[in-house]
DNA sequence: TATGAATGAGAATTCATTCAT
DNA sequence: AATGAATGAATTCTCATTCAT
């Protein structure tokens, strides 16, 4: 495991950004135009994070980018889309949320890069929580943003579940589980815990649940390292 | 652990019968509106199930139900309160899945205990599933809902904690974890593997499920037992 | 003109109690029957005040007294009809307020009649005000209560329009004024203060309505008696 | 007397334009815009004066100014909105009926400016009469409409009080009435006529009606000026 | 007399999207 | 690129009245 994988997180709703629409707009090509773009999106966020997606409306968006209704076709196709480019955004944040920066020391911890990588998640999640509760409210209501939502974990979990895989085959992890089944299940521990905490605002010790979430994923798994704290059952 | 404690399940939904409705309502006196209401919630849960509940039209429940519009005023206020209705019959089924009827010989061994809730909780979450998507939706869009549900996982938590708590005190598991919040995230865990196979179709084989789920929750407390599978291991 | 007489009002809605509807329910038998048809009025007098007409449920009143919607039925046939009653007992209090009694030494003093007469309106209307806004608003909105409405104005204006006929054969009032158009006049006159005063609660002072309404009646007849206050400008 | 003061008018309705609306909608800028809102307004009396406001469907009002229920929506926030913009335009009618002219010669006669005053008003009353009716029906209703027409009413009758007091002061009406409350009540009394005569169809000769207006209200206050009829009786 | 369940027509309102300017 | 006016389908909820028991 290298130092860039350490941006591997237990989330679920890591990915790559994928191709989310089909029909997008024509980049615009003028300064004046990317300024109307960013402005549109800039405001589509605080409007989103503020209203929820169904309850947004469209007028609010472009009077808050203080542009005209019509002009905001320049650029989208639809609510959706627009939506869809706020949430890219935001993934992006979520998915490089700057390097946590291991000490090299600790990247052959795995449970030190595990907890890394938790927090790191914890963290990103908590500066798009609004966000997030748009997320989850347009995967509830729209199949499309479901599936995307869907594959998105599943990609995810199989990131994990080869690292899980890895260490089985290193003989530092229960080897009689099933590395997906146990990737997808402890993503969505970790990724529910977030939700609960701060997008539902059941406030936690951001510390108390790193330390939670890595304890209970590395026992899940019976991870054993050199410095796991607590093994040292024998 | 006794009898009564085999009820306990790691979802995040179970809850004792709250009072969900604020009763505007007065309840039916005659058996004749008994009968008139129970149509209704049945035509309710079909339509729901079928359509969602945004796209879920009150005519077509009346219709289904076989009476007019405003008969269903006559019990109900809105369509959220029917829904609360649906959902509140289709907790009983998650909280009282009939019993589990775990050998008496294991109620000792913990792990065979939280087999059998897991199982029975995966089979009833499958159950309704349907449902489970709907109340997604609505948890997404309905404040309300969104706490209601909150407020019903953070009592099962309190209830899953208080187990986790007895096996520390009986030296059976992991001492070092809050009992609350591991047991928030793994009933969170349990739930959100449910969701993903039943309600968004990421199928996966009930066994399987079953498997994985206790013998992650059970690493994760680093539950040991008389007959616990994969202790023996030293 | 005989004591009696003094219960002449210029109010625009005294009438004797018209047949107000045609097509009446058969009036209760039983001393039950009487006793449920007069909680209804009672009741409806009730929920009318607090709601105006068109907002009142029926099933407020039948609540409110106690029995099954179904039951007002046997009473009356309609909401108007039961207003109708209410509004007959409001009104028999509009007519008989009680005997004001002038003194019999008084009622050769024009003057000292028409005070009294004044007064007893509008204590009366004070005691009635809510019910006279329910008034304004089935007269404004069906037809039928404003020409019954109209037709109590006109026979009440006929009445002081003989009054004044009266006092101007005797000298005692202007002769050019058309008696009926005069009354008409001034009776809507007396009936408006007593409306914007009580009805939409624009209080003033009884006494100094009663002064300026006795006053300006007076002046406008050109009145002049024996001890009218003011007029000794010869 | 001034020319000025022509303007008043024994009318209880009259007011200084007031902000009638919150103004919610942005006022139209195109001239597009401002002819559609035009035709709004214009549809919308015409539907008002023949169905009143109750029975009014808005999309009647939209189909008479040919255009969808939608763009409605663009100019006025609901029916009472649009109605208050019907009301106000007629009340510019009201206050402004086009001057009376009367007389310079007759400016100095206050009999004179009384009477041209009562007849411009019965006018003005009379080409507004079915609107008036609608009035009466949402000031019975609505209590938002009450408390406008109340307020109207109130700085109206201040305007005549404030005549009636010069007159006092000029020792040409009777001292000893409260101006305020003598306005109020007269004021009341001439809208009454004009009320029952064109909007409830009581029909009477206008010609009358101003007379006896004029006779009453000079009466009442005890008018005396150098042509005032029926004042050389001497 | 009393009950209370059943009826059902009817209208306001929203807002994403289009398009002429 | 920008504007902003126009579109219109689609659904909830009310409550006086009836009638079977």
């Amino acid at each position: 495991m290298t130092a860039r994988d350490t941006t591997k997180r237990p989330g679920d709703d890591s990915l790559p950004p994928l191709a989310v629409t089909d029909g997008e707009k024509a980049p615009p090509v003028t300064a004046r135009g990317e300024r109307t773009r960013a402005a549109l999106i800039t405001a589509a966020r605080r409007i989103f994070e503020r209203d929820g997606f169904s309850d947004a409306r469209l007028t609010d968006i472009t009077a808050e980018a203080k542009c005209s209704t019509g002009t905001f076709y320049t650029y989208f196709d639809s609510k959706e889309e627009i939506l869809d480019a706020v949430l890219a955004l935001a993934h992006e944040d979520m998915l490089h949320p700057g390097l946590p920066h291991v000490e090299t020391r600790a990247q052959d911890d795995p449970y030190a890069v595990l907890e890394a990588a938790n927090r790191a998640y914890f963290e990103a999640y908590k500066r798009n929580a609004k966000l997030r509760l748009v997320l989850e409210q347009v995967s509830a209501n729209i199949p499309e943003f479901r599936e995307k939502r869907r594959r998105r974990g599943q990609v995810f979990a199989t990131r994990n579940a080869r690292h899980i895989k890895d260490l089985q085959d290193r003989g530092l992890a229960d080897p009689d589980l099933d590395p997906l089944v146990a990737a997808t299940a402890l993503s969505g521990m970790v990724s529910r815990m977030a939700y609960q905490a701060f997008a539902l605002g059941d406030y936690a010790d951001l510390d108390q649940m790193v330390v939670t979430a890595t304890r209970l994923w590395a026992n899940a798994i019976r991870l054993r390292g050199p410095e796991e704290p607590g093994v040292s059952e024998s």
